[in-house]
DNA sequence: AGGACGTGTTCGTCAAACCGAACAGGTAGA
DNA sequence: TCTACCTGTTCGGTTTGACGAACACGTCCT
């Protein structure tokens, strides 16, 4: 599931931008100066009144120096913790390649954070995902060869590799308890 | 930096909005209708022709199945490695404390990937970061204390914690030569 | 041909986002 | 107190985004 939360963040946007402007220090009247709209119009979008057009929220997140999915979706955090190997395994056709999924893409947000356990054997070959989405792949231990089908590498404990998840690729462990976190970005 | 790229992204919508819908097989009237949304906008906005509402706009993203943040802001992939040890490390007061800069945040995104070596001493202690931001770590190997100061938790390979990132938290090394994976996500 | 359905476009109308000014309250200083 | 300046609010007027119908194509089937 990617995001697609039901309804519109009419109040989120209301919300964030007075969390935003008061964590900035800025006063309404000058926030509505620095984006370069009438501050009546800042005023109403706190209040949770309107719509804005995307013109006038991006001025507001860049006024802001703020993402601009900061002002559209809401925060959330909290300490939560995994133990090595208590998290929900991802089901998968072969055996000797478990992957834990870590961090679910949570409504708003935009990756899915794994943690890979592989043995030696047959390559796990990934049909390409979603247009746009990126893969990060950090070796913990073991060693394996990965990446794009045609321009896999060869990578060992502490290697960092990225590249498109919207194109054929694998994942192959040459040592035995090979250790990976992967992120799938969505973007 | 965030994000803040200076322009608004009109002509990125527009692109955007065509790529995924020909990407989702869908004719320009059948998303609009299933977007709700009258199907002359929406020949309008793929033009480059107008300035999208948040709720037009989001709505386009749930019918099309796609995160918000994809139909603002532009999408961008390559292959790229770094060896262990050779990416640009983040300059530390303690020399026990070692983290890599994986993966800057580009521009567009929210995120930065760092791989982190330590080895027991003094904990490294960390001011809140701006507002939102969500830290996830992994143990690649090794054993640390970490987490918000106050619920900070003890970890082994294999364990991975998330939290805010804007309370005070710390990492203190267990174990020589202990190595994690950090993510610090901006939202 | 001639419909019957697709596609995506352009048009006039209406609602609403945006603007600027006028407004009420709060604080600072002469 | 009276003025000056700040805060954020509410109020008409103008601009413009969104709608739906009418439009111009293409394709297929009778």
């Amino acid at each position: 599931m990617t995001n697609a939360s039901g309804r519109p963040p009419l109040d989120t946007i209301a919300r964030s931008l007075r969390r935003e402007r008061e964590q900035a220090g800025l006063s309404l009247t000058e926030l509505a100066r620095r984006a370069g709209i009438a501050k009546s119009t800042l005023s109403q979008l706190e209040a949770g009144t309107g719509n804005p057009s995307v013109e006038t929220l991006w001025a507001l997140g860049v006024a802001l120096g703020v993402p601009f999915s900061r002002l559209v979706e809401p925060p959330q955090a909290a300490v939560r913790v995994i133990r090595a190997g208590q998290g929900p395994a991802v089901p998968s056709e072969q055996s000797h390649y478990v992957a834990t999924l870590l961090s679910a893409c949570p409504p708003g947000a935009r990756r899915d954070l794994y943690l890979v356990a592989a043995d030696p054997g047959e390559p796990r070959l990934s049909a390409p995902h979603l247009a746009g989405v990126v893969e990060h792949v950090m070796i913990s231990s073991g060693r394996a060869e990965l990446g794009p089908v045609g321009s896999a590498l060869e990578l060992g404990a502490g290697d960092y590799i990225t590249y498109p998840g919207d194109v054929p690729h694998l994942f192959r462990a040459l040592l035995p308890a090979t250790v990976a976190v992967l992120i799938s970005e969505y973007r």
